[in-house]
DNA sequence: TAGATTGTTAATCGATTAACAATC
DNA sequence: TAGATTGTTAATCGATTAACAATC
């Protein structure tokens, strides 16, 4: 075990790891090696063993890793064994899907309380959660201990919700509208827009399917 | 301009650049700076430059980037100066939600048509797309020439839905689902799993908030 | 001309991978 | 014991940033 700092690429993999020995717990499998796990997850195995020692000694040599001991482990990295609530502002299409998903985060993180600026949709329901109006984000947020904040608002109302959340005590977002946010420093900002995953994929489709393009061919890539 | 091969990094900042410079042409500026972008963008103006010179000389020494020229070149590099259509496999509740973004990609990407395996969703209608039944998707894909896919079913039929889409044909895939898909190299994919960045973002939360920890204080980070 | 800003090279920084002693 | 696999150091690779000559 090491005290350096930790960078995101390495907690961006922790929740992949998981993922993948929760499935084998439910598989019954007991223990799991670098390099199984490397092959399923596409990732390096030292990469994977690095990542791991970060945070403890949590294998055996010659042996590979207990899946429940890791998981347990992990699960507390992440702060996935307290239960975390998360306030959704903006209750359109993509928050109602979202809001779905609680089912999926279940014993972990919840979806606790839906906002939208909107008045008709305030007091509809999503899910069993009531909409609130804005005006009660604040109060909300600080009696339900909500720490992290879900914004799938219209662009143009993003940075102004990522305020309120901030001024609310929130301590970190999962931003879907595609804006970049200005927030303090000690203020994490996930991006999850996908149409800037769109875009970027856009790039990788193969070249030479435009009819006619009056260029040199192949000059570029 | 050099021929090095972009790397992911680079392909990924292009969508946000385009974005901002949509924002600059609608208020009518003419002109910017990479120092002005990097402000706005959160990112080193070096870093900026030499991302755009991968693909050209776009701007102009002491004046900067013509805003519209450069958004022509950022469209033209990202394939979205043709229409790029796509498919949504899923029409669930976040299915639902992506096929309305229609609208927001509009002139460029499409999606142009919409698959279910659950028999009562055959039919019905996603924004004037009809739901077609998950046999129909290869002569469909050939047929309207779609070339990328978007997967947002249940985890475990995703990578069984991601070989029918790799065998018709399909270039690229946006997957939702919480797994690591298995696809011939030639494929590319983004994953766009919002419960791996919730996890994450956990991480990050302040420590301190659980009550009675049993372990010596303040050990780690 | 003086000031601004690019494109690019060189320096820095950080992340991934290989290799291997320790050990189950 | 022999084989397997970790944790970790060293080597490699790649991405970001600084610096500056070229030039509008």
């Amino acid at each position: 075990m090491k005290s350096e700092k930790i960078s995101e690429a390495v907690v961006r993999r922790l929740p992949v790891y998981l993922r993948f020995l929760n499935d084998l717990q439910k598989r019954e499998i007991l223990t799991v090696s670098s390099q199984e796990l490397g092959q399923k997850l596409d990732l390096n195995p030292a990469q994977i063993r690095k990542d791991l020692a970060y945070f403890g000694d949590f294998g055996r040599k010659g042996i590979g890793y207990d899946v429940s001991y890791l998981i347990e482990k992990i699960r507390h990295i992440l702060k996935l064994d307290q239960q975390i609530n998360v306030a959704l502002v903006g209750a359109g299409n993509l928050g109602h899907a979202l809001s779905n998903y609680n089912a999926y985060l279940k014993d972990t993180m919840k979806i606790t309380a839906v906002f939208d600026s909107y008045p008709p949709k305030i007091g509809q329901k999503i899910n069993s959660l009531v909409v609130q109006p804005m005006e009660e984000l604040e109060r909300t947020i600080r009696e339900q201990g909500i720490r992290i904040g879900i914004i799938t608002v219209p662009d143009h109302e993003a940075q102004n919700v990522a305020d309120i959340l901030v001024a609310s005590g929130i301590e970190a977002i999962l931003n879907f509208a595609p804006v970049i946010l200005k927030t303090p420093s000690d203020i994490r900002v996930h991006g999850a827009d996908f149409t800037t995953d769109l875009q970027s994929l856009a790039y990788y489709l193969r070249d030479g399917k435009e009819e006619a393009a009056d260029e040199q061919p192949q000059n570029l890539n």
